[in-house]
DNA sequence: ATATGTTGTGTTATCGATAACTCAAAAATA
DNA sequence: TATTTTTGAGTTATCGATAACACAACATAT
């Protein structure tokens, strides 16, 4: 591997002026600057940020952790991130934690062994608390991500929960659906307490009780309970509309309300947070709210970029981002005669 | 930000005794090591990646670049290549090109710069050739995923193109279809000729003739350009299905054709490669010749780590997954009466 | 003509870790 | 008891780059 060394060798200058060619610092003469230029050419030279970043105690690398890299709402995040970090002359290592907290805990640690410049971090619930602390800890500069963590003081981006799901349930009640079911996050998610919060006021304001039976919690990431969603249709008087509340929960309970023979929204309207990216565009079937993804990574990343290049006393921001009710065909009036089980 | 000696002053030892530690080797008492790790458990030290690096000439990095992080393709192949890099021991460093050519040799030079153990490298067409040949200038291993690159001899794993176009083409004649056009990728891609190629053949073992004018090649990434769609529709004997290279085509071509007022597969049946993940799984609609994601990115990163931690002479591997024909709703027979423009 | 400034370049120390070598003290052997 | 071996450390040099300082050679000002 070529160094500056034998840059300097071959251009017959010390190291100190090859490294001051590549970052245009002090003074040089043009006659100097062309010759070390050309070495660096023909040897293919290419400095070792490693050994840069050592002296320099600045990597010039920012980490993104999503918590689902192959949930539509996060790649579309990381492309915004990408283009925002590139933009600001950043490389980005990205990290994705399955929504698992130990595998979160494993790229923190690997975060820090890099010494990346600062974090855009999808925490995965309140546990990441340690591990966000973990970071305070290291004064790695970070901005929270989707989530809002009990005990941690940050820059935040958020979509606005409370109000996508009000949005969603009003719809649902205003098709007349009165037996709601909420699908929804683990509890100590805070998208998923707020969630829950909107489709309690949506129903509050509409003067429909709710039922503790309808409510059921799981993971965000995927469907993989059957129980949940065979207690709510053997329920003596079961729901007529289902609120997921994530785009991966809604693919999981659609797949698994067919497999029992039941249609949506003939049998059961469905809704959820989050829509589908270019792959569900093709027949776009489910009613969302849809969040900004795009805007979610890039709103992140600058202010990650701007608390690292800025004034680091600055006071702490919290960006709340709107979600978009999409009426799509997944939801429908509510029949005179509801489905009943068989 | 803690270091060894930090850690070495506290113990009361020498920073080498605390490397000891870290790496278990060499001898060291049961009651220093107890007595460094406490102190190391204190200070949450965690060693300095880049400067490790430096004198180790290795990163435990690898990278993983794709061209489009926002096509499920790519996002499941991730998922396959994390796995493997992380049961490994690696980091992985994503990188997504955007099917860009510049794009890709900024992320090749970043790649380069960080002195990652190898790459994952999945190119964006044939002019990747300079980029790749970059890597082999400074010795970084690679496997080059998805698509082959004349000149470049390397480690592979390809998708079957040419017999999974077959597959599609074949279901389409055996619908009826005589007219079936093509829209692909662009001709510097491999996969793209191969698709061609199973295309051309699929018509030729029919007795169909084939006509250049149903051919168009555009980018494999979105679907700008609706000249195309204007030049096959208003042909005199416009197609009656389409055969998309790709799954983003085929969103962007089903789009662009419903504006038009056109019903897929009523007016055109629609077909094309790969499949569209968990976004796309609540109404499976494109019929598609789906590819082992998944298997595609942990084979990949399988054999680059064997290639990296094995004989480096061992013998240049090809792998060929094949790719399944998933009929659905997009394809139908062809109509007495087909589709005449209006 | 001497003092002062500017320009272009080299030297040395440093970032944080580890390899290779050294070495005293304790343990094992003769 | 004298000698060799083993154990548990420490020292020094190194990886590849850059900051801070040093310093000739030449230009300009007094």
């Amino acid at each position: 591997m070529i160094t500056i060394y034998d840059i300097a060798a071959k251009a017959g200058v010390s190291a100190m002026t090859v490294s001051r060619v590549i970052n245009n610092t002090g003074r040089i003469s043009e006659a100097t600057r062309k010759r070390v230029r050309k070495v660096m050419e023909d040897l293919h030279y290419i400095p070792n940020s490693m050994a840069r970043s050592l002296v320099l105690q600045k990597t010039n690398i920012l980490s993104l952790l999503i918590t689902d890299i192959t949930n539509p709402f996060y790649t579309t995040l990381a492309r915004g991130a990408e283009d925002a970090a590139l933009r600001a002359g950043y490389r980005l290592l990205f990290a994705n934690s399955d929504e698992d907290y130990t595998k979160e805990k494993g790229y923190v640690d690997m975060i820090l062994s890099t010494r990346v410049d600062g974090v855009l971090f999808a925490p995965t619930g309140d546990q990441s608390l340690e591990n966000l602390q973990q970071l305070q800890k290291h004064q790695i500069p970070f901005v929270v991500l989707d989530r809002e963590i009990p005990g941690i003081e940050a820059d935040l981006v958020l979509g606005d929960s409370k109000e996508g799901a009000r949005k969603l349930v009003d719809h649902l009640i205003a098709l007349g659906h009165r037996r709601i079911a909420l699908i929804n996050g683990s509890p100590d998610v805070s998208t998923a307490r707020l969630r829950y919060t909107g489709y309690r006021e949506a129903h509050l304001l509409s003067g429909i009780p709710i039922e503790d039976s309808l409510v059921v919690h799981l993971n965000y990431r995927d469907f993989h309970d059957e129980s949940a969603l065979d207690a709510l249709l053997s329920h003596e008087n079961p729901p007529t509309a289902i609120f997921a509340a994530n785009n991966m929960l809604a693919v999981g309970i659609i797949q698994s309300l067919r497999q029992r023979g039941l249609q949506v929204p003939g049998d059961l309207s469905v809704v959820c947070f989050d829509d589908f990216g270019p792959a569900g565009a093709i027949n776009p079937f489910l009613t969302v709210a849809s969040q900004p993804a795009y805007q979610f990574g890039l709103l992140g990343m600058q202010l990650l970029i701007d608390r690292i290049e800025g004034d680091p006393s600055q006071e702490l921001r919290k960006m709340i981002l709107p979600s978009e009710l999409l009426i799509r065909t997944s939801t429908q009036p509510l029949k005179e005669e509801p489905w009943i089980q068989t």
